[in-house]
This record gives C-alpha cells, sequence and structure tokens, in this order.
DNA sequence: ATACCGATTGGCT
DNA sequence: GCCAATCGGTATC
C-alpha cells in the first residue's frame, strides 16, 4: 500500500474499538491541511456511557448509527466543533472521536486560523483540532471512502506511516465519566508515545443517572 | 415552552 | 489548579 492510499470502507466498518488504534499515524487531510493523526478514542452505542448515542438515536446522533466513512461533526460547550469518523456496521452506533494531530501540510493555512500559538497546540485538542481544519456544521455527513472527485475540500483519510505497537498508549478516556463515573472505565483513549500534539488529560466529571 | 448540561478551551490565581 | 464562556441538543413539563 502506498503511503497516501486512501483507507477503504472496510477498514472503518469495524467497532471503534479497534479502528481507533489502526488510526495513529494515519493522515487526515481537508481543505489544503493534512495532519498526523496522534490521539484518538473510541465511543461506541448502547454499552458505553461516554457516548452520544447511549441513550438512542436522536437528530444529532444519526449518523453513528450509519454506515461507516462518513463524518459526525458535534458542537460542544457553545464553542467548539469536534470531527469524528463513523465506524461499525450500519445500525450499531460507532465513532472514532479525532482528538489531535501535528500538521503536516498547509502550515499557512492552520496558522492564519489559529493564530500566535505553538506549532505544537495547532490541533492538539478536538476543539483545537475542528479549528485548525475549519470543518463545522456543514462537514458532518462527509464521505471520506468514496473515491476523490479531485475537489481540493475532499476529505481524504490516508495509509500514512501506521504508528508501532509498542509506541501505542491507552487509558481512559478525557472528560468522560457518563452515569455513575461509567464511561471512565473504558481504556478507549489512544495516542502515540511522547508526542508533543496529544492533548493533556482531564478526568470526567460523575454524573447522575436521570 | 423551559431548564439543564456538555467527548472544551483559554485565562487567571 | 480553578472557573467562566456560550449555545445547540435533549429531556422534561
Amino acid at each position: 500500500m502506498s503511503v497516501d492510499e486512501r483507507l477503504p470502507r472496510e477498514f472503518f466498518a469495524r467497532p471503534s474499538v479497534e479502528v481507533a488504534p489502526e488510526l495513529l499515524g494515519r493522515h487526515l487531510s481537508y481543505g489544503g491541511v493534512t495532519l498526523r493523526l496522534t490521539e484518538l478514542e473510541a465511543y461506541a452505542g448502547e454499552i458505553d456511557p461516554g457516548s452520544h448515542a447511549f441513550r438512542g438515536m436522536t437528530p444529532r446522533t444519526q449518523p453513528m448509527f450509519g454506515p461507516a466513512g462518513f463524518t459526525y461533526v458535534y458542537f460542544t460547550y457553545g464553542h467548539h466543533w469536534c470531527v469524528n469518523l463513523v465506524a461499525g456496521e450500519v445500525g450499531t452506533a460507532a465513532a472514532v472521536l479525532v482528538r489531535a494531530g501535528e500538521v503536516v501540510a498547509g502550515h499557512d493555512l492552520v496558522r492564519s486560523r489559529r493564530g500566535p500559538v505553538r506549532e505544537r497546540d495547532w490541533a492538539r485538542g478536538p476543539g483545537r483540532l475542528g479549528q485548525a481544519l475549519a470543518m463545522g456544521r456543514e462537514q458532518t455527513g462527509l464521505d471520506f471512502c468514496r473515491p476523490p472527485l479531485g475537489e481540493p475540500i475532499d476529505l481524504v483519510v490516508s495509509a500514512g506511516e501506521p504508528v508501532e505497537a509498542a509506541d501505542v498508549r491507552v487509558g481512559p478516556r478525557v472528560g468522560v465519566s457518563g452515569p455513575g463515573g461509567d464511561g471512565a472505565r473504558y481504556p478507549w483513549r489512544f495516542w502515540v508515545d511522547g508526542e508533543p500534539s496529544v492533548s493533556a488529560y482531564r478526568p470526567g466529571v460523575v454524573r447522575k443517572r436521570r
């Protein structure tokens, strides 16, 4: 497989927990910017209290139940757009949250969007990453597995350089606890050891079941 | 119709 | 380390 070959839909049509770690080191390109992915988190449906889809399908979470290979972009805390890559089979809620990356192309674009912050902070955290890529509401439902259309706005996830297993780190997801704190028990956060672009860990807040 | 909350970030102590 | 900002989604009445 050549380095820039697009990952096929079959790659994503598996449980998000399998897909997420294998995305480390891969390239995500959109609108003239390319990131080397350094941090991802897996989210699932019914069994995962930390998932938006835990309580079933809603208009917002519908993409998570759909076919793999499409984006699910959500808005949070009144400010931030976070990018997910939908995984799994149709009818199952599964997605991979893209939490951080290293900019490998499109430096000028990202610099203009992120302002005077250190380069390692350009896409360090899901909100910053969304800003670096200029992705928002309009970018939900993009098909990143279809044949390339040749448009510069096309979203591509390509092979890049998969990370050695010894360099993959695993731990609890950031800011997630879910009802009773159960969301934190899943070690579904994956990152590249020693990468400065990986976001800081913050524990989730325990919530009561409603 | 209304109230509550968040898969975060940046600024201040 | 702590906390306000800010608003769409979701649940509840």
